[in-house]
RNA sequence: GUCUCCGUAGCUCAGCCGGAUAGAGCGUCCGCCUCCUAAGCGGAAGGCCGUGAGUUCGAAUCUCGCCGGGGACGCCA
């Protein structure tokens, strides 16, 4: 199966080197017709004391081809190698029959848990846009870490703690109305929240009034915490109502709220070990060793800050999990904080403090700069999902109006189409929420992706396909071979995307398949007239479809069979 | 000011643990549905890979400087 670990194997020899060093030699030759692998030969010329083109010349003379290989032949100075295209595609397409939904997984995780930090949305805040990315980056490496064996551990790291509650209830006090904002949700709650905050510039009591009340809520105090879940169960409502949408799950919602009571061991800690240091009144850990501003652990009034929470959360995920990885999945612009609370834990002595990684990705703003709930031009996640499949319905109805169930196939393309569109470049670009990038569905988009799959869908179902016997040799047209490349490419798509936790490594390889696939469909009948040839079409055409809805699973985008 | 990330086609991006003519989508223009879903396929046009040095047989890819942009930089999260 493996051929380019067979390559290598084989170039050992006639190179004189180790095969593990040579297979990361091996490359992939900018065009097909060049063929499948290239051992570039320049870094041997000193040590051979030849010309490259010499030393290419020689291997593939010398060379004894293993199972699967075809051709190996000298080109400049590389030696291209062949595979047998049959070879190639029993080798891809029984893979994918004998894994079938597991195809493109591994049991490398297996045993270990991965903490994710992921969507962490504040209560009393509206959800919007800019939790897009994190939500479903963190989603998909959730996926993604399952399939390669892992159990991904999703924890929600809810904002439910600060002065801003007791602000809120001086709100509700003042001018809030219990069944106005049990049918309204968040968005009541934002209004008395921004009208506090107008009335407080006039009227600065109303700060004391707030943190009197915050301070009832750490008390414990009845009337106060009952307000306080009441304002967080509205959140929660919505936002898992948008979950739901999403189809994504959390295993925890343990925010900050819940390590209140968890922090004085990481002071106490600190202390012991001798890191904390007063200065200008707080307690601090000194990072200038390492280039970094101190990490704050006490305010000076002994209050705690944001690290603290952190570092304790942390030490709480080790002690329940055990973890083999714990995933921040937050924005860059907490690049440092993370950077700075990470050399903490290293140094109270923790070795798994390596095993922290702050999964970063850009930030989204509006063509009118950014986002802000108080200016007003925030764009709530909801009405964006309800505009894409609202959009979606439109296109249905036009393009197969005698489709059934309409409305759940439109969300699932309109939903697939805005979570797509958040995997489809790397983490780091920031992002201009658009309404037209958005709502375009034309191109490498999910629904293109879909719609791949549908198709493929169509053709099984009308040719009432049935696995068989499949005479590979059928399969070595040109772009039957782009299709077995791209499917047998998957599985280290999926690798390489929970190596970098790059979920858009995985949206990229389905397009890769979708493209060949599609070029494919419009070159080579399927449903051809030879019976050997028709079959083998179809199982590559049902190999793809597999791979396509795993793809898509993992991304979280759904694979409807028609649209 | 310091640290950090980014700079590739008109736009959005991929390629970046160095290798053979720099790729894709969108947009523009032009083709392809008496046959498996045209949300598709093909073609054209469009790039001194920000810039200057260096390392190397070879640099979009590595190093350094510069320019331009984003972000962060002690009691918010």
């Amino acid at each position: 199966m493996d051929f380019k670990r067979a390559i290598a194997e084989a170039l050992a020899k006639p190179a004189a080197m180790h095969a593990d060093e040579l297979i990361n030699w091996l490359e992939t030759p900018p065009s097909p017709e060049m063929g499948d692998y290239a051992f570039p030969c320049f870094k041997l010329a000193k040590t051979l004391r030849k010309a490259p083109p010499a030393i290419a010349a020689q291997l593939a003379d010398e060379i004894v081809l293993p199972q699967g290989v075809a051709k190996a032949a000298p080109a400049g100075g590389y030696v291209n190698f062949f595979l047998d295209k049959a070879a190639q595609a029993k080798a891809v397409l029984e893979k994918v029959f004998a894994e079938n939904e597991r195809y493109g997984g591994s049991d490398i995780g297996k045993g270990r848990n991965v903490c994710i930090d992921y969507s962490s949305v504040n209560i009393a805040k509206p959800f919007h846009i800019g939790h897009l990315p994190t939500t479903v980056i963190g989603a998909a490496l959730y996926r993604i870490y399952n399939h390669l064996g892992y159990n991904s551990v999703g924890i929600n790291h809810l904002g439910d703690w600060g002065t801003q509650f007791g602000k809120m209830i001086v709100a509700y006090k003042r001018w809030g109305d219990h069944d106005t904002i049990d049918k309204g949700g968040v968005d009541e709650l934002v209004k008395i929240y921004v009208r506090y905050h107008q009335e407080s510039e006039q009227n600065p009591a109303l700060d004391d009034e707030a943190r009197a009340w915050f301070k009832r809520i750490e008390d414990g105090d009845a009337e106060a915490l009952e307000l306080f879940e009441w304002f967080k169960k509205i959140t929660l409502k919505e936002v898992e109502e948008v979950y739901d949408i999403l189809g994504i799950r959390f295993d925890s919602y343990a925010g900050e709220s819940f390590y209140n009571d968890k922090m004085g061991r990481v002071v106490d800690e600190l202390r012991e070990k001798n890191l904390l240091k007063l200065d200008q009144g707080a307690q601090i850990v000194d990072l200038s060793d390492y280039k970094m501003p101190p990490c704050i652990i006490l305010r000076s009034d002994g209050a705690t800050l944001y690290a603290t929470r952190d570092i304790a959360a942390a030490l709480y995920r080790k002690d329940t999990y055990d973890f083999a990885k714990c995933l921040y999945v937050v924005a860059y612009q907490q690049d440092l904080h993370f950077r700075q609370w990470f050399k903490v834990v290293e140094l109270m002595g923790y070795d798994w403090a390596k095993d922290l990684v702050h999964v970063s990705f850009g930030m989204v703003s509006g063509t009118e700069g950014a986002f802000s709930t108080r200016k007003g031009n925030m764009v709530k996640l909801r009405n964006v999902l309800d505009a894409a499949c609202e959009k979606t319905y439109d296109i249905i109805c036009e393009k197969s109006p005698d489709l059934e169930d309409k409305q759940t196939i439109a969300n699932q393309v309109g939903v697939g189409a805005l979570i797509w569109n958040s995997l489809y470049n790397g983490r780091i670009k920031d992002v201009v929420f658009d309404w037209d990038a958005v709502l375009n569905f034309d191109g490498e988009t999910g629904p293109y992706a879909q719609y791949t799959h549908a198709r493929a869908c169509s053709v099984l179902r009308k040719a009432d396909y049935k696995p068989g016997a499949v005479d590979y040799s059928k399969l070595t047209d040109p772009e039957s071979a782009a299709v077995i490349a791209a499917i047998g490419a998957f599985p280290d798509a999926v690798v390489e995307a929970m190596e970098k936790n790059e979920p858009y490594l995985v949206t990229r390889s389905v397009i890769n398949l979708c493209a060949a696939f599609n070029k494919f469909y419009y070159e080579q009948r399927i449903m051809a007239d030879d019976a050997a040839v028709r079959q083998a079409r179809l199982a590559l055409t049902d190999a793809t479809k597999k791979a396509i809805a795993i793809g898509l699973g993992l991304i979280g985008v759904f694979a409807p069979e028609r649209m």
